[in-house]
DNA sequence: ATTCATCATGAACCATGATTCATGTTAATG
DNA sequence: CATTAACATGAATCATGGTTCATGATGAAT
């Protein structure tokens, strides 16, 4: 049988290099950062970024797979916290803020694969995410807390198009008016605390 | 003095044909709609394309333009309804559905004078619609109608961010979805009408 | 009808940036 | 250690698309 080799200590070390400098250089530089911009800020030549990542798009595609993942695990955790008893709009407040910041950190990331035509995302990571929303919204719902119209896909929509360009405070502005709109009585953004 | 002559008639022509050729082909094509592919939609050579917009950021910019222009009348229009004893709130939500769906159709165009470093927009059409939104917003919240610590900025924030790449049926859902977070009561896009 | 400034044409040019590949290194295996 | 498959290097290649410019056409004024 054709045992696979393991991979090289070094191969694995810049790979890690090379996803950090793409998420950084694209975010610094928007999503036209040059593949030698990439490869020079990881330390590493352009042959080397190739061999990891045959495209671009590729590239920016596990950037995005990255991130993500990180949203799936933080929507994960915010439903498992509500059997601790914690309040759902508590926690769908503390997770839309985690998102928001997220979304603007990694805007130029997006824009990138938008540009590139990267397949949309991980299906896995989304549906884990949508799983763990919509126990949340129902939670609150049952609370009263969240008007009983609001879908997951109400979220999706408002954050598909979360301000990306913008300061941390209007980030967090938009973030309360959209709570406005979602929630039965009128709460701020940043203010979720155990009572 | 120097007497300028007057400009040709097919020059004036011809620009009028480049510019609805770039809106049309950067809403169709995307932000990366190739000069050539504009000029032949426009039935024009490269060079007379040129001629009338020495720089693809020049174009971009023009089209931009129009769009603020048709934006700022439509608030002003708003506004001037109101002294004919029109509800501050309905024109407001009309005002906005228009503005959601400009933003739509020119979200590429848009897209394309960021990524081209285009200066802002039009700052006089700016202005003026910035000054008839907020008397809008004041008439409204006299009403009674709209939060009082509603602001022109909170519109900017929201509307710098509308849905674009989404289904009509979901930006109707979206502005719903956000009047709701201005209003003091539940109100739900396209309903404004005369009592 | 004649003249000329303005305007139109489109092939060629050039900068940018993604991608390749021949050559030199290095970590894993025995 | 040898050996070798993996891996790294970076100058060269190539495609794309914005921009230029020498040449020809045309509308306006006399």
């Amino acid at each position: 049988m054709a045992q696979t080799r393991a991979p090289r200590a070094d191969a694995v070390r810049n790979r890690k290099k090379i996803l950090d400098a793409a998420r950084e250089q694209i975010t610094l530089h928007g999503p036209d950062a040059g593949m030698d911009e990439i490869a020079a800020a990881a330390g590493v030549a352009v042959g080397t970024l190739y061999r990891h990542f045959p495209t671009k798009t590729d590239l920016v595609a596990a950037v995005v797979a990255e991130y993500t993942t990180y949203v799936a695990e933080a929507a994960e955790a915010a439903r498992e916290r509500l059997a601790t008893g914690a309040r759902a709009v508590d926690e769908i407040t503390d997770f839309l803020a985690v998102v928001t910041e997220a979304i603007a950190v990694n805007h130029a990331v997006k824009a990138a694969a938008r540009a590139l035509g990267a397949d949309p995302v991980d299906r896995d990571a989304e549906a884990r995410a949508g799983a763990a929303l919509a126990a949340l919204i129902q939670a609150g719902q049952a609370d009263g807390d969240i008007h009983q119209d609001v879908t997951v896909d109400d979220i999706y929509l408002l954050f598909s198009t979360a301000p990306t360009d913008q300061p941390a405070a209007a980030r967090t502005r938009w973030l309360t008016l959209v709570l406005t709109g979602l929630t039965t009585h009128t709460r701020t953004a940043g203010t979720a605390t155990a009572s």
